[in-house]
DNA sequence: CTCCAATCGTATCGAAACGATACTATTTTA
DNA sequence: TAAAATAGTATCGTTTCGATACGATTGGAG
């Protein structure tokens, strides 16, 4: 019963949020384009990936983009390894506009929370996102922490740490590792490198 | 930073949740009336109520609620009181399919958290739509609970309580007393008769 | 090496949703 | 009693989005 309550209270929130969008002459769904390219890693920066994250179709996906780098907020770069692939990458223009998203309101509202209570509120959240993903058949779209392709090679040897991929071999900056990225899988140990300490 | 992340969790998860909708054939859209209709009381089920609620135009309202009218989720009475309203309410056959809203999944997931957590997320989540309806100009759509007008009777003179509204002057039965209403004026203290006994 | 299936991105088309506008009917106010 | 305000609706045009189809590239099977 409070359950309801508390599932259309999400969605209403979103929805008010989000508004019809229209700051800056973006609609909702451009918003949304431009939010998630400044929020995944470069392996998931592309159409596709955006495609999975948002629940829409590539074409719907494709003339999204096709608008923002229409308009200077995007920047498209072929890959280097995959002559199919493109890269997507905020211009400045794009990160100068960030702070007119009409999000910024609900980040308002996530701020004026109490610091003890937005913790346990976060976490409660990526926990129903990871329920209600898994029981439609959606990626999970979650960063290197709690993944299972995630290596930490360990951060004494030789002074800074060296962070890695698994799946795709390839070195990670630390800040990459809380970027969305579209191969996260679940079940991963903790992300710290202490051995023999298992997850729950 | 931690807080836009919030920010963007409480969208995706609102998005993936309702998805395209097109379960029994509802778009979205419909099942958001079919929702508020469930839970407004009977002064606020409106095609001008829905409007303010949704943030949308009563144009728009009035033939989203045409089209579930004529697919027979919905059931139109004039006011007896004001000719040019009317008053949409659920039929029988709509509380028939609740089962199948898209938004079901996100209500498991809420069921799923730890009860004591629950709460707190609940409360957490009303913070943030008071504080995010009052940046946008919406109005607030909450219930008796903490409502300026509400009226307790008193409880124990007659055998039943008796509660009222102070602005339409009329009585409530306790059902009304959780239903969404336009009228809503947060500031009320809160309506527990018991004395002594404050809310947590 | 060659062919074929799979994948990436995109163009195009049609349906549907939504906002803007205008209109009627009714109520309220001056 | 007349004018202004409000509730609901019809209509139009824009925009968005999914479905479909297509070319380009990759990778694997033979």
């Amino acid at each position: 019963m409070d359950s309801r309550v508390i599932a259309e209270l999400i969605l209403h929130l979103g929805h008010v949020a989000s508004g019809d969008g229209h700051v800056c002459g973006l609609t909702s769904g451009q918003w949304a384009v431009l939010r998630y390219f400044a929020r995944a890693n470069r392996f998931s920066r592309t159409p596709s990936a955006f495609a999975a994250f948002h629940g829409t179709t590539r074409g719907t996906a494709s003339q999204a983009i096709k608008s923002l780098v229409a308009l200077g907020f995007l920047k498209q770069t072929r890959s280097e390894t995959d002559g199919r692939s493109v890269r997507l990458d905020l211009t400045d223009d794009a990160r100068g506009i960030v702070a007119s998203d009409p999000i910024e309101a609900l980040v308002r509202a996530a701020d004026a929370l109490p610091p003890g209570i937005r913790n346990d509120f976060s976490k409660s959240l990526q926990r129903m996102l990871g329920r209600v993903a898994a029981e439609k058949g959606k990626p999970a779209f979650g960063t290197c922490k709690g993944c299972v392709h995630f290596q930490d090679g360990g951060c004494c040897q030789e002074g800074s740490p060296t962070y890695a991929c698994g799946l795709l071999n390839e070195p990670l900056v630390e800040q990459e590792l809380n970027e969305l990225c579209i191969n996260f899988t679940s079940g991963g140990a903790t992300p710290s490198p202490r051995p023999g300490i298992g997850a729950a």
